[in-house]
DNA sequence: GTGGTCTAGACCACT
DNA sequence: GTGGTCTAGACCACC
């Protein structure tokens, strides 16, 4: 690795959260494979001018949700599996979209309209 | 009136906002006509169970845009012409949807297999 | 309430996850019901004596769980539903006493051995 | 031998503890025999991936509980009587069961209800 | 007043 | 070196 995270220190979005999102991306995109190590905390942490404790969190949840897997004094890893991960954001992703457009169209826009929109 | 406004205690925008949102929501739907009168600030709190300063800062934010107007004495209504904000309203969902999409493209679909998706 | 939360502070699980059992525990014996309010981060964590960031993590899990749900700025409540809370627990914990007695019976005892033992 | 030494990473007992108990286990099940050699240190350590160190650390508690024996050049080998700790095993874990069944009635389950399920 | 986020930094156990 | 826990305390938005 490693791949940049970015971060955006005006979003109302928490940093930890931003860094989850940032690493479910690059796991969904395939930037970041199985089993591959990713940067300890610390050096996580210092590399994005932030406190360890805040790359914790992220950490911390992308764990729970089965994306990484940490091991004790030997690092954090990307999980075994993650095409479930995948086609779960995936899944996700669509349901928003499907969700916006809906509400477009009590707005009075047919769905092709849409379409053409969007496509540009 | 009055339409259901519908809030989430645990999302991460401010109920006011959520108030907010709503409405522009409402009269871009036209389930608020032009010159509608809305609840009062009070009227409107207690029956969202919210504090009626959150109303306030809602409507103050809805005045500011121009959504809505208040008369002194005699209430709040929605706006003579409420053309822009529908359209303004719709741009900015456009925008949302795109970007989600490209997020979806970064991930290995195509455009048109995501069109596919959404169209069901 | 409040009832007691009892902390072992020599124990290997950390104190967030005593919190967390603790309150489990109330919910699933009925202490602690539905909707009701239990103290405040701050309040809980001065009156054990711990750093507020230790209860909020617990708090965190609790929430993950859903066996509580917290509103901000108006505090933290047990979950509506709680039912399911407690009998995945009651499952859980017989599982873990199966395996328990599958050990014991690979050291030579019988099943009835066992019970008569436990039943004392 | 040898028979397997199961390790959970995530877990929060210390690798050289698991790898502890799994020999107690074995011992007390029978599988490891009286007098039987088991693997130096170094062996142990490449089947299982762990640090020598770790290793070590396991067969110095095991030799403290005699458990084991290490002589010098020969190698290591299971304890000339183990009955002792085989009976020393179950009565922990039975204590174990009951505390977790007393736990269960508070929960609001009978004696009988919990050892039917057991049972099954 | 409430919860939410973040920092700075300490100490620990394990490897 | 790694992750895990915890403290102390700051600042924020919201109500």
């Amino acid at each position: 690795m490693s791949p940049l995270i970015s971060l955006d220190y005006q979003s109302r979005t928490p940093i930890y959260e931003q860094i989850v999102n940032n690493i479910e991306k690059y796991v969904a995109v395939g930037i970041l494979k199985e089993k591959e190590q990713i940067p300890s905390i610390r050096e996580m942490a210092s590399s994005l001018g932030v406190n360890p404790n805040t790359v914790k969190k992220a950490y911390d949840i992308l764990e729970n949700k089965k994306v990484i897997q940490t091991i004790s004094t030997k690092g954090t890893f990307i999980s075994d599996d993650t095409k479930h991960t995948t086609k779960i954001k995936i899944d996700r992703e669509i349901e928003i979209i499907k969700d916006k457009i809906q509400e477009l169209m009590k707005m009075g826009m047919s769905i092709d309209e849409i379409i053409e929109r969007i496509r540009k």
